[in-house]
DNA sequence: CTGAAAGCGCTTACAG
DNA sequence: CTGAAAGCGCTTACAG
């Protein structure tokens, strides 16, 4: 394989090309930028003499400290980039973030709250804290939550949050009805008569277990997601079992189905809700492999409305959130936010899908 | 919702947490980079007025001016964010690329190929000819290729290619043997018996295409992973019709299997290569839904190594490719070069997994 | 261990 | 339409 030399040349400064082009560097950096007035004979020979020079444009680092602004949005991320880009709604989210930011959809630096060990690590100094940033998207809540916010705060970076806790601080956020939604979702097989309902839930907390719910678990839980979607769906079923998943994974509905299917025919679950599109993908394999008929002996709703690859031919009953619609409401809020408009908070419904998943309750004989 | 005040507050600069501490402002400096000797009531005195002033610490941006770094790498992608996260494979070398650029895995900054109505947009000025980077790294080749590779060189940052071109330039580049190990793969198929081998490939172009592969699309083809993949399988099978989907997903992999296991039992393929993982998940969907079962009547063999969410039970046999591996090498890469060193590109080896969807040729009878 | 000085490369009022 | 000047906020040799 052949080495490529990357000796750091010198840069060709403004200076150099306004001197080469004889004239002033104010009129060089006007004939870059497009503001200010210049004649297009001067223009020309601005860029004549750093096409000389083989200038390729004003320094985004000089420009960012003149003028006090990056033009980079930071992406604040509460897990590793793999996990956290194994949810199709957070990408989903993270593409009308970038929509809405520019239609050249750049300038979004990913950033994560994995913190931790950072400290005897080699010189990467992008953190939250010193990020060369104008604003900022918190993807959903978590634990350090609140420690991102004040760092944040504390530099006077705006920072808006994607499904964070209500109330958190006084911050500018995008929320979801998540129970409201789930409960129009409950709703719906109820009308359908079934009254043995299942729940295959998100984790709870940090510890992604896969287990039953108890008061416990649910007193101590710190997903709001997952903690407002459960009682949704017990407004109308209070008492669902509910069994989570390690993750919103096709693989986790699967197992989680798998114990709350177990038992005979005649007790087992006529529906499960489950909290993710990606479980309810699972729950139906599960139903599949024990040869229970989706949706005539099993209805599955899911929510979350992404299009699960490969599950044809179903087309899952689902509540269907506007994820990339959410991304751009957030993208916007920074956008007016710098414009140093006050902004307000948002709060986003998911719509009902009646796909082909859910159907009567079966007839006992 | 309660609307939140964010008027630009004045920052306090180094300066005045200097002057508040009664030092001077190289001492300041120095008492927060940690580097050159400060006394400890210094260091304090200065953190105090620091906390004092509410001062977060160092302005990012006249850091990088100063030190001529920003601390970011720059991610270019050839697609909009929502299609490049739907390939697990990006993703994990993305997740790759963080992990070696520092251990809190920030500092990536997304910018995508995607420019086009770029101009009449507001103002974010944050390309690739014009985002504060360190270095870059390019996922993918692409036409646009060359004119990026072209403006990064002009701006005199370090550029890495994955799976770009080889020859394309004297670049840096993260390469894989998709040819040899796709024969590698083929080769197990013929040690099995198999003589009736399909392919079900990715995109040859940009038009993504459901389509049979002609010679003629070969010859126009672009992308260098499908061909050289389809080199690899027709070494061994040179008359192996080959079928490309629309992408790499699932439901592609389902409908490009369908059309090739229409024909007749007796004559059609005893074995399909897939070019990706995920096609090869389609392919045993849609067996599964022909009543053809795998591995017994039809082998399937995939490319990549992820694990494919709701596979189950089904342990694909592939080609392993070091994805992750691959990213931290680019992110290596970066770093070295930004070191001032010299670096080789450097040739990855995908590895071969038997798993249980292949097996020996039917016995016809 | 601390300070005075220079300067990173640009943009932006301000004059003309 | 063009130029001279100031300054964005910091870091880094260099002296002491």
């Amino acid at each position: 394989m052949t080495a490529v030399d990357n000796s750091v040349e010198h840069r060709p400064t403004l200076a150099a090309v306004a001197a080469r082009a004889g004239v002033s560097a104010s009129t060089a950096s006007l004939a870059f930028s497009g503001t200010g007035p210049v004649s297009d004979a001067t223009r020309e020979r601005v860029l004549q003499a750093a096409r000389e020079l083989n200038y390729a444009g004003p320094d985004p680092r000089a420009r960012s400290l003149r003028r006090g602004r990056s033009g980079i949005v930071g992406v604040v991320l509460e897990e590793r980039v793999r996990d956290a880009f194994r949810d199709p709604i957070k990408i989903a989210t993270l593409d009308g973030i970038s929509e809405e930011l520019g239609s050249i959809d750049a300038g979004l630096l990913v950033l994560t709250e994995v913190a931790g060990e950072a400290e005897g690590d080699e010189k990467n100094p992008v953190t939250l804290s010193d990020a060369p940033i104008d604003g900022a998207v918190l993807m959903g809540c978590s634990p350090r939550f609140e420690e991102s916010i004040a760092t944040l705060r504390a530099r006077g970076v705006p920072v808006v949050a994607i499904e964070g806790n209500p109330g958190d601080d006084d911050i500018v956020m995008i929320l979801q009805d998540n129970r409201e939604a789930t409960r129009r979702g409950a709703e719906h097989l109820k009308a359908l008569g079934h009254t043995r309902v299942a729940i295959v839930a998100l984790s709870l907390d940090r510890d992604h277990r896969r287990a039953l719910v108890t008061p416990e678990r649910i007193a101590a839980g710190t997903s709001a997601t997952t903690l407002e979607r459960l009682a949704g769906a017990r407004d109308v079923f209070p008492d669902a079992p509910a069994y989570t998943g390690a993750g919103s994974y096709v693989e986790e509905g699967r197992l989680a189905a798998l114990e709350l299917l177990s038992g005979e025919a005649s007790d087992r679950p006529t529906a499960i809700i489950a909290q993710s599109d990606l479980l309810a993908a699972g729950v139906i394999r599960a139903a599949e492999e024990l040869g229970i008929a989706v949706p005539e002996q099993l209805s599955v709703i899911g929510f979350d409305g992404v299009k699960v690859d490969g599950l044809w031919p179903y087309d899952l009953t689902t509540l269907v959130q506007p994820a990339a619609e959410k991304g751009r409401a957030a993208g916007r809020a920074v956008k007016a936010m710098l414009a140093g408009n006050d902004v307000a908070s948002r709060l986003f419904t998911a719509e009902f899908h009646e796909g082909n998943t859910t159907a009567p309750v079966p007839v006992v004989e």
